[in-house]
DNA sequence: TGGGGTCCT
DNA sequence: AGGACCC
């Protein structure tokens, strides 16, 4: 779960003294105008929060008894995470279950290979986050960042009147004397801000966790282990040198692999101050101009990638490893299991995969043994629905077909084959909303919509007062929220959030207005040849050849069923035959696009996706120009939008995020391009600036 | 060394 | 489709 090996940890011994749980500042000292409205490029206040050992504590929510034991996370034969109590006794994360034992024979193991309740509590918190300010970005399911400038700076400018702040929590390296309250009285407002989240995350989910408070997102990543269970830790910008010199290799810099170590080591750098050292181009000459300088500025501390409102995941994965598997048997089975669980969450989304994809790791006795290989297909769009509509054992009989045809063009069953791994992902996740009324409008949206968007897990929580900041608080779940809509789509560096709501898996995207759909799509993807009607009176004799009968009988009705479906005997009898899977994707290429296109086109201005980059950049700024950081739509009035209910408002605004492809440009000028980061890939354009990862991506 | 995720090439 | 990265 968490590779990350504690980074500071090391360290922790040498500072600790010179920390102080609070350190006084004083206003009186003068604000200073350096610090006032008229500085142009305010550094940013950024928080990361890291929750203490998750899964682990989500287990002890969920039995308490285990508060009091060692307990360990067990996924296959690994200790992922473990309590504070089995941390004593010297269990650290990622130990196998044999160390684990031997170092702690009490020690108490709970399965955790089934992510159901973690993910749960993960996406909880996010909204939680989300609700004080919408600028959150995730970071696997325990982290998450922050983007609280302007929180920062609506506080800075109420609580003048206070004549003496502190800091909240720890100052790194920093003695009370030394700290000038002019200087950081932002990043001691953040420190305040991270203080109160943590404690409404723990008071409304009972989960403790660490913050970050800095000026980015990889330094108050860097800083936020400082002192781990339950505390946080500010990083003042005079000590940005020390945090980094004092990691004790570059691979604890986030954002610096396994195989980019090894290319820095291979060129005589091992320490976070070698590569500050080492000439830049020299290292453009390995890895390329931007690659090269995101390194460097990431062994300096420095860091513009914006705080990137994550929403609703991009894919939903089930995956589940094992020492062998070789039969197409046990194979089959293994895909129906994990469809299963994947076709109900999918459906509890409530968006429609257009994608399906298999992905298997086979063992290898050689060291180059953790590679994976996959195959994707598009879903017909009628097994698409059926899983958004519920229809779940319908669309897992469906899908079956389909991953196995995407098995065998990976594997040649006639051989033996020993796999270790299969993963079924969905991919290409498209909300389902009314199409086919009213043209081009957005107001369209307005009206239809008897819309099934309900809030199931969180039990809206009843108290407005837990707003951190009286400007807040617009962004609850409960339903109070209609005050103060100015704040909810202010974003100051990025663009708006994807959609937040199915993210925020308590929210049902479901749309009970449907488009229309062209149902003549011929589904399976192995339809060549077979007639359907012999299929019902098949016997075991009829099975493929490379299926045993014996085996077969013992096979669950539903299962030998499917195996006698038409679309699997095709499948198994024309392994080597991609034709038919091109035939079908030739065929949904046909239908699909056009139904795509049609849906975006009727929410955009009209014409405006044929219209040149500019041109529609300058179009929406004109037609939108009091805050730019928004993304609406050039025809969408503010103040009607800003009436709207806040579950309407996300979802519109997941809508337009989807359809900035279309809108926006590939390339475009310094003021907008934090914008389209993501936009860039489904233009199919090249991004010819960083390699690096999303995660430290430039604003 | 799990069971997830992201983005880039 | 694979590879890098994150947890």
């Amino acid at each position: 779960m968490d590779n990350s090996e504690d980074e500071l940890e090391e360290n922790e011994a040498v500072w600790k003294n010179s920390f102080v749980d609070s350190v006084p500042l004083s206003l009186a000292a003068a604000p200073g105008p350096s610090l006032s409205k008229t500085s142009p490029p305010a550094d940013r206040v950024i928080l990361h929060f890291d929750l203490d050992c998750f899964y682990a504590q989500v287990e002890m929510i969920r039995n308490p008894a285990l508060r009091e034991v060692p307990l360990g996370i067990q996924q296959k034969y690994i200790i992922v995470t473990c309590n504070y109590v089995a941390r004593e006794q010297g269990l650290t994360k990622l130990m196998s279950v044999t160390d684990a034992k031997e170092k702690c024979p009490q020690l108490v193991l709970v399965n955790g290979e089934d992510l159901t309740h973690y993910r749960e509590m993960s996406y909880k918190v996010t909204e939680l986050l989300i609700s004080y300010c919408p600028l959150v970005e995730r970071l696997g399911f325990d982290e998450n960042f922050m983007d609280v400038t302007e929180m920062v700076e609506r506080r800075l400018a109420q609580t003048l009147e206070s004549n003496t702040f502190s800091f909240k929590g720890h100052v790194y390296n920093q003695r009370s004397a030394e700290v000038k309250a002019s200087d950081y009285l932002r990043l001691a407002l953040g420190s305040h801000i991270a203080a109160e989240l943590r404690e409404a995350i723990y008071t409304k989910l009972g989960l403790t966790g660490c913050a970050g408070i800095a000026t980015n997102k990889l330094l108050a990543k860097l800083v936020s282990g400082t002192f781990k269970p339950n505390q946080q830790t500010t990083l003042l910008p005079e000590n940005i040198r020390d945090i980094m010199g004092h990691l004790s290799s570059l691979r604890k810099v986030p954002g610096v692999g396994h195989q980019t170590a090894k290319r820095l080591q291979a060129l005589g750098l091992v320490t976070v101050k070698d590569l500050q050292l080492f000439p830049l181009t020299d290292l453009v000459r390995e890895f390329g101009g931007p690659p090269a300088q995101r390194l460097k500025n990431l062994a300096l501390g420095v860091d513009d990638s914006p705080v990137t409102p994550t929403g609703a995941p991009q894919s939903l994965s089930d995956e589940d490893s094992f020492k062998k598997m070789s039969s197409t048997k046990d194979v089959l089975e293994k895909i129906h299991q994990l469809l299963s669980s994947l076709v109900e969450r999918m459906h509890r989304d409530g968006r429609q995969p257009q994608t399906f994809r298999l992905t298997i790791r086979r063992f290898s006795a050689t060291n180059k043994w953790f590679s994976r290989e996959s195959r994707q297909c598009p879903i017909p769009s009628h097994i698409g629905q059926k899983i958004a509509a519920g229809s779940s054992d319908d669309a897992v009989v469906q899908l079956l077909p389909l991953a196995m045809k995407l098995f065998h063009k990976m594997v040649d069953s006639s051989i033996t084959f020993h796999l270790t791994l299969i993963n079924v992902c969905f991919s290409n996740l498209q909300t389902r909303r009314a199409v086919s009324g009213g043209k081009g409008c957005i107001t369209s949206f307005f009206r239809a919509s008897p819309r099934k968007i309900q809030i199931l897990s969180s039990q809206s929580q009843g108290d407005s007062s837990h707003s951190v900041d009286g400007h807040c608080t617009d962004h609850q779940f409960s339903t109070h929220g209609m005050a103060a809509q100015h704040l909810s789509l202010k974003t100051v560096t990025t663009k708006s959030p994807r959609s937040s709501e199915a993210a925020l898996h308590g929210f049902k995207w479901k749309q009970s207005t449907v488009v229309a759909e062209e149902e003549n799509q011929k589904a399976s993807c192995c339809t060549t040849g077979s007639d359907p009607g012999e299929t019902n009176d098949t016997v075991t004799h009829q099975l493929p050849a490379n299926i045993d009968p014996k085996v077969f009988k013992l096979l669950p009705e539903e299962i030998q069923k499917e195996l006698l479906s038409p679309a699997y005997v095709n499948c198994l009898l024309s392994t080597s035959d991609s034709q038919n899977i091109k035939d079908v994707t030739a065929a949904a290429n046909e239908l699909e696009p056009s139904d795509r296109v049609s849906a975006v086109n009727h929410q955009q201005p009209a014409g405006t996706s044929a219209f040149p980059v500019e041109n529609v950049l300058e179009e929406e700024k004109l037609s939108f120009p009091q805050s730019s950081d928004c993304e609406f739509p050039g025809n969408v009035d503010p103040k009607v939008f800003s009436e709207l209910p806040l579950d309407v408002r996300m979802e519109l605004m997941s809508e337009w995020k989807q359809q900035k492809p279309v809108l926006k440009a590939p390339f475009s000028r310094k003021p907008v391009r934090s914008l389209i980061t993501k936009e860039r890939n489904a233009l199919g354009k090249g991004s010819q600036t960083n390699s690096l990862l999303k995660y430290f991506k430039r604003s």
